[in-house]
RNA sequence: GCGGCUGUAGCUCAGAGGGAGAGCACCACCUUGACACGGUGGGGGCCACAGGUUCGAUUCCUGUCAGCCGCACCA
């Protein structure tokens, strides 16, 4: 039994110290390069890096065996918000302190202390997969150079106009405490109540109804607006009204923004908490006060109501408006409401000093690249996907409130008040020169600097030899989830930074779910550990796995029966590989391959594996992982281990010497490409199992990719040994149906009605003798059903076993008659097609022929049949 | 609302314009000299539904239904 264990670790030791994984800028060989999406420092190895990682490398190990300088560049990412929650939990639970405790300074030193401790950890666990990343060019995305590259991006954007600060509506998150980009909030449907609150004129004059999901944010109202051409509400324009609840008025006024067909088509304005609002409020210029603060608490300005939660401070606002008469009524409504994707508290929009990302400018070139076709996406439809949301991007808020990130560059005055923006920190104030300047408070949001990733990491913004050699990169993969977070950015700062399209490909695969098509999580407690199924079942397993489970763009779901199935083929190549080496004998040297000798089982196998060279190559080169692998496991499997393995063990276990030399040149030969297709795929077994054969070379890692060889093609090999499997089947069937043991020696009489037929067969005999455990075999061209006999046809011609004594005529009969329904209506379907006068006029020639020589031979095995049932008595 | 994905054997899923496939599960048999994580044989499906294109559709097109996912949202 193959055990894993045993095998990867050293394996992959041996790998690195060959210096196998490392990239050479300076070698002549071709490119490709692949930079792996950082995860997380602090993180551990989920199922879907796994996912990510084998994909990539097996792109990476073809492309290194195909002859090409192949670069897997690995790394990090800092993951602001996620890495500092866990220091400050950790923190939280040693000492009881807050990051505010400790301070600036020394929480992030302690940040660094963390990244230091638990870093190697990802990293060996990206190892434990068997990733052949070049680790001498390892990056994190606060490295120094990546650091610089960071400043000098955001230096030039804000130079070019592209960056600006300003006070807008941002997504903000009360728990984490900082504010977010738009597509870090997630909208969840949630049941609500659409309130509808009366507002009375302060002339005492009536009154009228506004709509609110929100009653809470009432006190920072400023106007109630209406739609300017509703004649509902014409007259009251300009009236003010009175706030309940406080002892404030506010002026009604009509805006174009107002659904005069919504609740009661008047709408309070609260621009400091909704981002149509703060338009309006910007069109009427009008006071934009808070009362929600930054904690998610209500502030003094909501007077009795400062210091409560959102949610208490509805609930109260809502008895208190109802018990003071102002409460109209309220009506339930399902709306999307923006949770923080990360920690799903309720997103509050925050009117706020906020660094932007001007979108537009970068957004329409990228636009414009993906219409000249610069970048595939496979499968294409994420093209699309991806096009339509860089068409509707707004600006990228970029400032968040953390600690644990890239320090914004940015310096203000405290003298002239103004701004200086650089690349090195600056001794004084551009502006006048004074000395008392402070950095801005704020770091950049983690995307940002991952945007920056494959230049970044290849010593950008210098002119270095990687650059030069490796950038662009050629291909990248990605999970569909970060199509927005991340490839967009690399696309738009690659364009404007380096001109070129960061990646030629993007090859986009699905998420993995659990049993039920749920996806892993930590509330749920449904994720599955890829270090566990490492542990039980070895890499190669769990990336067989993931690699047949990939069909292009689409999800799927973990089971661990399908490691199961995984391990028992990567055992069944180790048994295989044991049979081969057994038989090998003494002879360490690869014995020499002579075409001319072959017997027909090994131009058949040899011809079948020219197949899956091309077949094999074509998949892995349009990144159809599922097919390769497929494809690989059918041969292995079904032609490799049960045929050929069997057919030969008649020479390897008979007397003709020649013949044996080369059965075992034949099984060394095909097992030993068997194994350069399987490598990028199960690395490990494959070079165990390479390095124990005769072989040329250091290692499988670095062989070379096979081609399909023209002069190895032996079709009539393939076509007889067709005929040879067919009868053989037919034998095993006769025998199980009959119950006549395996063991148990027979008589065989074959009647084949071609000469093609008998020919193969005459050729294979001794194969037929063998997996047919027949004591003698009779060919007769003509002539007679032998005796007490039961037959079978193939479709050249008949068989028969003479079983004296063991022949249950009514037995028989039954089957006979199976078969010969199952011809008739095999009879009638073709004929069926053949009768259709536009059939035969209007399909290719080719398939009308196929489809009457299908139909002579059925009619030739239903007559036989026919008759053998007539003879029966 | 706009866009997309999925619907095929009991389960998980491939597939492709010309006779329905795999793995697992199931049934029967087999300690055959690589492998019981194995071998041999077998059962099991109106390929969601309705139209259309085509000589021919499970495959292409259009709808319907069901499940899922993005994006955008009017309080």
């Amino acid at each position: 039994m193959y055990d894993p264990k045993a095998v990867e670790a050293r394996m992959y030791r041996f790998w690195e110290t060959a210096g196998a994984f490392r990239a050479d800028a300076a070698s002549s060989k071709p490119a490709f390069s692949i930079v792996m999406p950082p995860p997380n420092v602090t993180g551990s190895l989920h199922l879907g890096h796994a996912w990510n990682n084998t994909l990539q490398d097996i792109i990476i190990r073809h492309r290194r065996m195909a002859g090409y300088e192949a670069l897997f560049l690995p790394g990090t990412d800092h993951a602001g918000i996620a890495t500092q929650a866990r220091v400050e939990k950790a923190l939280r639970e040693e000492t009881g302190q807050t990051r505010y405790d400790l301070g600036r300074e020394r929480f992030v030193e302690r940040v660094w202390e963390w990244k230091h401790a638990y870093g190697n950890q990802i990293t060996d666990q990206v190892r434990a997969i068997g990733s052949s990343c070049d680790w001498s060019r390892e990056r994190f995305t606060m490295d120094e150079g990546l650091s610089r590259a960071v400043r000098k991006v955001f230096v030039d954007l804000y130079e070019k106009g592209l960056i600006y600060r300003g006070n807008r509506i941002i997504n903000w998150c009360p728990r984490c405490a900082t504010a977010l980009s738009d597509i870090e909030v997630e909208h969840v449907e949630v049941p609500a109540q659409l309130y509808h609150v009366r507002y009375p004129f302060a002339d005492g004059e009536g009154s009228l109804t506004v709509a609110t999901t929100r009653p809470e944010t009432m006190f920072a109202d400023v106007a109630v607006a209406v739609h300017p051409d509703d004649p509902r509400y014409a007259p009251i324009v300009g009236k003010p009204v009175c706030l309940p609840l406080t002892d404030r008025t506010i002026p009604v006024i009509a805006d174009a923004y107002v659904d005069r067909e919504y609740g009661t088509g008047c709408v309070k304005i609260t621009p400091a908490h909704d981002p149509n609002d703060f338009e309006v409020g910007l069109r009427h210029d009008l006071d934009m006060p808070q009362c929600i603060g930054p904690d998610g608490r209500l502030t003094e300005l909501a007077g009795p109501y400062a210091g409560l939660s959102r949610e208490e401070a509805r609930a109260r606002v809502v008895a208190d408006l109802e018990a003071q008469g102002f409460l109209v009524g309220a009506e339930p409504l399902d709306h999307a409401v923006g949770h923080c994707s990360r920690c799903e508290t309720v997103v509050e929009p925050l009117l706020s000093l906020q660094w932007f990302v001007r979108m537009q400018p970068l957004a329409q070139p990228a636009l414009e690249a993906l219409r000249r076709g610069e970048l595939r996406f496979v499968p294409a439809r994420f093209e699309r996907i991806f096009s339509q949301w860089l068409e509707n991007v707004r600006d990228w808020c970029i400032s968040r409130q953390l600690w644990w990130g890239h320090r914004i560059p940015v310096w203000y005055c405290g003298q002239c008040g103004d701004a200086t923006v650089s690349l090195d920190d600056p001794a004084a104030c551009q502006h006048c020169g004074s000395t008392e300047i402070h950095q801005d408070e704020d770091v950049l949001d983690t995307w940002f600097s991952s945007g920056l990733w494959p230049f970044s990491t290849m010593g950008w913004p210098e002119a270095t030899e990687d650059m030069a050699k490796f950038y662009p990169t050629d291909v990248l993969v990605t999970a569909y989830d970060i199509l927005f977070f991340w490839v967009a950015r690399m696309v738009f700062t690659g364009l404007e930074f380096t001109g070129r399209m960061p990646f030629r490909e993007v090859v986009v695969h699905g998420l993995i779910r659990d049993g039920q098509g749920r996806k892993m999580s930590k509330s749920l407690g449904n994720g599955v550990d890829p270090l566990e199924v490492i542990e039980r079942y070895g890499a190669d397993a769990l990336r067989f796995t993931l690699t047949t489970g990939t069909s292009p763009g689409n999800d799927q779901r973990f089971f661990w029966e399908k490691v199961e199935g995984s391990r028992n083929f990567i055992n069944k190549l180790w048994n295989a590989a044991r049979f081969v080496l057994m038989n090998l004998g003494s002879d360490a040297a690869l014995p020499e391959l002579q075409p001319g000798t072959w017997s027909l089982a090994d131009r058949w196998i040899v011809t079948r594996l020219q197949d899956v060279v091309s077949t094999t190559t074509e998949q892995l080169n349009r990144y159809d992982f599922g097919e390769a692998c497929r494809t690989l496991y059918d041969f292995a499997w079904d032609e490799f281990c049960d045929w050929y393995i069997e057919f030969s063990k008649l020479s390897l276990y008979g007397t003709d010497e020649d013949a044996k030399v080369q059965t075992r040149a034949v099984l060394v030969y095909v097992l030993d490409t068997l194994l350069r297709l399987l490598h990028p795929v199960i690395p490990f077994v494959t070079e165990e199992i390479w390095q124990a054969l005769p072989h040329e070379g250091e290692a499988l890692i670095l062989a070379h990719w096979p081609e399909p060889r023209s002069d190895y093609r032996f079709e009539s090999a393939v076509a007889e040994a067709d005929t040879v499997m067919e009868v053989v089947r037919a034998v095993r069937n006769l025998r199980s149906e009959m119950n006549v043991a395996p063991s148990k020696p027979v008589r065989l009489d074959i009647h084949p009605r071609t000469d093609t037929a008998h020919t193969a067969l005459a050729a294979g005999v001794a194969y037929l003798q063998r997996l047919c455990n027949a004591a003698s075999i009779e060919f007769h061209r003509e002539g007679d059903a032998p005796a007490q006999s039961v037959s079978a046809v193939f479709s050249g011609g008949e068989l028969f076993v003479p079983l004296a004594g063991v022949v249950d005529v009514d037995a028989e009969r039954d089957r006979l008659q199976r078969e010969a329904g199952r011809l008739q209506s095999e009879v009638k379907r073709a004929s069926a097609k053949l009768a259709n006068e536009s059939f035969v006029s209007r399909a290719p020639a080719a398939v009308v022929e196929a489809e009457r020589a299908k139909l002579a031979d059925y009619q030739q095995q239903l007559e036989a049949v026919t008759q053998r049932l007539a003879g029966l008595t």
